[in-house]
DNA sequence: CACTCATTGTGCGTATACGCACGAAATTTG
DNA sequence: CAAATTTCGTGCGTATACGCACAATGAGTG
């Protein structure tokens, strides 16, 4: 069976039946499935630049900055003055935003069941090493260098 | 380990390597990875209304229709009239539209071979069925409905 | 210090993705 | 057959997703 020609729409299947479940889950808190992924990368108490977080969801810089437009008319998460760097801001979740992402995740359990309701424990780990595999396989190496870098770990 | 809690955020950084890495390699054609999807679903000459083609993508109707217009204003599908039902629309690939999917295909065949460069034969088929178990997991069952209904399968 | 270059965030344009409401046409019901 | 219901495609509004160009700022170099 040609398995490289049919994980593309499998995979594309999958993520959106999961994107669709989850807006529907959460649509009722105000929040939509990709903010609900901003608000995880921030949670508890991480602070960081816009680029670091468009860089760890992972997304676009310029998308990262409409959604968090929109977050923080909500409410939900501040964009603060960097004290070391006055191009970035310092963005993290305000109280409210925290207090939300305690309900969003209680409403999601519920689909993160369902996900591996018909898989064994074991099943379920070797779909996230596979599916890590396929996803490294896939990266854009231009992201790597700036991780590396930012690391600052030299070759000796 | 928590396999549900790394599982989402593991799909979705895959699907959208994928997706990036797609629209990378098309962009010289002029089709999206999405557009790619839609050909693909209507290659080589199937037929459907766009109903039944936002069934099998899967996407939503409206979405379908406004990447129909794009595609017809470039060429590639055509939208006749369905001569069994005035409301519907016979969807199909036009000439200059498989000559283009032939291309796209081999656009991509590199980011197909790279997504499994790094699994065995046995883990991609494992892969794919992990992949297909949750997909159906998660569907929402309406769907469903509609394809148990258009087969004509009453129970007995 | 002046110059060059990289990085951060912004604004704009295009393409999805989806919900919702609408008119038109087909199907079901009484 | 007439009325209620369902289905098909459309149009509108909102939220991503991403590329590109831009200004402001930081970093590295001579």
């Amino acid at each position: 069976m040609v398995v490289q020609e049919r994980l593309p729409r499998l995979l594309r299947s999958a993520y959106f039946a999961l994107h669709r479940q989850t807006d529907a889950a959460l649509a009722k808190l105000g929040v939509t499935a990709d903010q609900f992924v901003l608000l995880a990368t921030l949670h508890p108490n991480h602070v960081m630049t816009q680029r670091e977080l468009a860089d760890r969801m992972p997304s676009d810089p310029s998308t990262v900055r409409a959604m968090l437009v929109l977050l923080e008319e909500h409410g939900l998460v501040s964009r603060a003055a960097n004290p070391n760097d006055s191009r970035a801001k310092a963005v993290s979740l305000t109280a409210k935003g925290k207090r939300t992402f305690q309900k969003l995740w209680n409403a999601g359990e519920q689909i993160r069941a369902r996900m591996v309701a018909h898989l064994s424990p074991q099943e379920g780990q070797t779909l996230v090493q596979l599916l890590s595999s396929v996803a490294e396989s896939l990266d854009d190496p231009s992201s790597k260098l700036r991780k590396a870098k930012s690391h600052g770990c030299p070759v000796p």
